[in-house]
DNA sequence: GAAATAGTGTCTTTGAGACAATATCCT
DNA sequence: AGGATATTGTCTCAAAGACACTATTTC
């Protein structure tokens, strides 16, 4: 697969067809900005955001984004954006689109690999204690964003319905032990829009692991607790 | 929108919250390689493959593609990369991912912002006269290509189906007047496998204009025309 | 009339949506 | 018992697949 790739050292100034080397190019910054969505304990779909540096007006407010750096992957960029921009540890950050308008930053040329990430509640605002100039809001709140932040959270919950269509819950938003009320909750706060009770569980219910137990001490005829039938996913899919 | 825009001019260096200058940044080449697929006489689903500069060995083709240039949309490069490399008109391509192995590229730090174009068959071989170190392949045959490229191969294939699931010839495979025969033909290429006569015809039909027309000349019943209910799309549809 | 191709009638299956009845628990 | 919630029975409707039949042309 690489036999005509060991033939020389890295520092090789190699050149293209048109006979100019690599290094000769000017090249973009390339940014990376993530949506992480999430659902609130009452049911809301949520967006990460973090102030702008530098300005307390409206604008004021964007994705949590970085700077690609030698030798990492824009899915381990994000991750560090994530962690150093607003505290939060990330899970399986996904490309959505690249962002290329040569005008879109006033800084410079700088493209914009923008991703998703879906976080369990608790692992976003978890204790309620959000760092100093982070917040989560419902994404119906969140217009106004920086730069064109706006249009990655409109393709970030197209892509977040689009696989919550797919199976019951492809992110894990939801833990262990569930009942299928929970999950409908789930998919009408993903969907914006209510669902039928049976055709909820009729539909997603055979795919679930029953655990055997039932949700005790409330009223009502006990739900039954079900399960993910298949381990959640971790970081590592990217497009090598 | 762009009220805090406007306030600084274009050539100050800006500052990110880490207090490091944009230009400080060491950044990345940022290739653009387009899968051009076609779909041949026969019914063959094709891509576009050029020689690899400078070698004759295994691993010797790949998908034509340009390092994104100053100014310049990642689809105005694609296009310009066709064109250079191939001498091949393109429509709109659009993008499939970014591959962002550190190590992909024995050249140095290079991302991939991998795209799709989909052309009429006499677009891409109209006359039979492809230039040198060009050639146009069945999917099927194009294993063993440069770099990821094979991968790129298989995204695009994919998309392609999803796409001619949704709706008749949404990239104008076809050309206007055409029977509905030459549209299950297309969608078996497409598809990879055999599609029946009557399920295709009625799922398609409705949704396409009847010219009127009918295909004269031939034994057997004489098929009627249809023709594209709405305009083919050209390029433009990028993520700005 | 025979061959060849186009177009349609209809049966079956599947899946989703909707409504309502039944089951089981807590207080 | 009574309220609240979970679960299921069943009807309807729409879409797709499969098969076979009919229709219209050329030779």
């Amino acid at each position: 697969m690489c036999d005509n790739r060991c033939m020389a050292s890295r520092s090789t100034r190699y050149r293209d067809t048109s006979g100019k080397a690599l290094t000769d190019y000017p090249r973009p910054s390339v940014a990376v900005d993530t949506a992480v969505l999430s659902v609130s304990p009452d049911d809301q779909l949520c967006v990460l955001l973090v102030r702008r540096a530098g300005t307390h007006k409206r604008g004021a407010w964007q994705l949590p984004g970085t700077f690609l750096h030698p030798g990492e992957t824009l899915g381990r960029a994000a991750l560090r954006a994530l962690s150093d921009k607003a505290g939060v540890t990330g899970l399986a950050p996904v490309q959505l689109a690249v962002f290329d308008d040569p005008d879109r930053d006033d800084r410079g040329w700088v493209l914009s690999a923008a991703h998703l990430d879906v976080v369990p509640w608790d692992r976003v605002a978890g204790l309620g204690a959000l760092a100093d100039g982070v917040q989560v809001t419902p994404v119906s709140q969140s217009r106004g964003l920086a730069f064109d932040h706006d249009r990655i959270v409109d393709l970030a919950v197209i892509r977040l319905r689009t696989e919550y269509q797919q199976s019951p819950d492809p992110r894990g938003l939801l833990g262990d032990p569930f009942t299928l009320l929970q999950l409908q909750r789930l998919h009408e706060a993903v969907a914006g829009e209510p669902r039928r009770k049976d055709s909820c569980r009729r539909l997603r219910a055979p795919t679930l692991e029953p655990t055997g137990g039932v949700l005790e001490g409330v009223v009502g005829k006990p739900a039954r607790l079900f399960q993910h039938r298949e381990p959640q996913r971790q970081l590592g899919g990217g497009h090598g």
